[in-house]
DNA sequence: CGTGATATTGACACAAGTCAAAGCCAGTGG
DNA sequence: CCACTGGCTTTGACTTGTGTCAATATCACG
């Protein structure tokens, strides 16, 4: 028995996503909790809306964001396969969340250590987050974020036993620039230096190779300074 | 019978403060579970330690902080009377705390239901300061740091039944640049733009009044663009 | 082969950072 | 009581990283 969700493709600002009955039905196969495929830049939830649904991540791509009254926008976390959705305070739901990719959901329900454990990670994340928007540079942020989103959407897929990481880049340049707190034009450049220093590769725009973990995470953490 | 709490009043790096004991004695007074008076820049915990030993603020102020390896700072939250400290991960803390004034804990231990409250409550704050990091301009982020400040640290003792409210700062202007991502100077200038603006009133350096809490809130939440 | 979204690149502007010099104040000791 | 010290704050002059604006490139899609 399939959860319902009903699917609301529109792009941009569109209705809310109907939170999943909280009766949850036996597994009849491992992904009879899954939902539908969701199309791109569908809305889940939005900032405001009562009650928390739970979903897991099956596949694909979710950002949550928070949207200040003149538009300025802030990604909360981007969330791939395995990680959840919709925790928070019971209360009210302080951001929206919507797909970045075509995505399958699962609707969980969770006892309540798993909620705490769920918790404090998403704490952890949002933390890091903080640390980064607060205290690091530009080129800092965009490899930290290559190595964030390696982690979560990389194949352990090598490419010639080096430790290279090949991944699909869910999140635009506008998306990036949304969480990480620049501008699209900022993070393109510093792509292309990136690229330059052979720390990464780029094709057809959304297709990343990160070639040197070890020196890109290096960056990230501030230790060194990416020269040019 | 009180909780033994031994005090490290050096400045700086110091040795981490041990976690109380678990075992809670009854209160026999109301202030019973309270410890001693501990002076400004008192390490609670540090970065690393295992275990996470839960105090509430009894009085005086609390910084969390993370800093990068190569000194930068970032405070994660200022706490204030009523508000807990060490909650996380259990495995790890992130983060390090220590005291900005004379500052008074209580030990306390929480049921799991009050601990998820908690958590939560600290992802909802960590989420603002994210957005705030990542999208707000520096007057805006100072404007929305002395509301917050006075929230926590002001009487409700009005002025002349004005809505001014009048607090002790316990953040320096290096404290409150590293919890906004800014430099001490871009403090102190937003604070002399305020001051001239009529927002507020500074005196002895550490004594704020907020003098119009509306317009302030205006301008944190970016309505206003805060004239000169 | 247009058409529209997204991405890249360049020229320039500006908010915030850096560096440096006073200023202010509390605490100390003569 | 006063000079001295050291930390914090303020202010000014200048620099710089990142944002803004604008032109072009690229790509998916009909």
């Amino acid at each position: 028995m399939c959860v319902m969700l009903q699917i609301l493709a529109d792009r941009g600002p569109s209705p809310a996503f109907p939170p999943a009955s909280s009766s949850i039905p036996k597994p009849t196969r491992t992904t009879s909790l899954a939902g539908p495929l969701l199309p791109p830049r569908t809305m889940i939830f939005r900032e405001g809306l009562a009650g928390s649904p739970q979903y897991r991540v099956v596949d694909g791509c979710v950002a949550t964001a928070q949207t200040l009254s003149d538009g300025r926008r802030q990604i909360i976390d981007l969330i791939g396969p395995g990680r959840l959705i919709g925790l928070g305070l019971g209360e009210h739901i302080r951001y929206s969340a919507e797909t970045l990719g075509f995505t399958r959901l699962e609707a969980v329900t969770m006892s309540q250590s798993d909620r705490e454990l769920a918790l404090g990670e998403m704490l952890e994340r949002s933390q890091g987050l903080v640390m980064l928007l607060g205290r690091k540079t530009a080129p800092e942020r965009v490899a930290f974020a290559l190595l964030d989103l390696a982690r979560h959407f990389g194949r352990p897929a090598r490419d010639k036993r080096r430790r290279a990481i090949t991944y699909h880049l869910y999140p635009t340049r506008g998306d990036l620039a949304d969480w990480l707190g620049l501008t699209v034009e900022t993070v393109s450049r510093c792509f292309t230096r990136l690229k330059k220093a052979g720390l990464i590769d780029l094709e057809r725009g959304d297709l990343v190779t990160v070639l040197d973990p070890q020196q890109l995470s290096g960056l990230a953490a501030g230790d060194r300074p990416l020269s040019y």
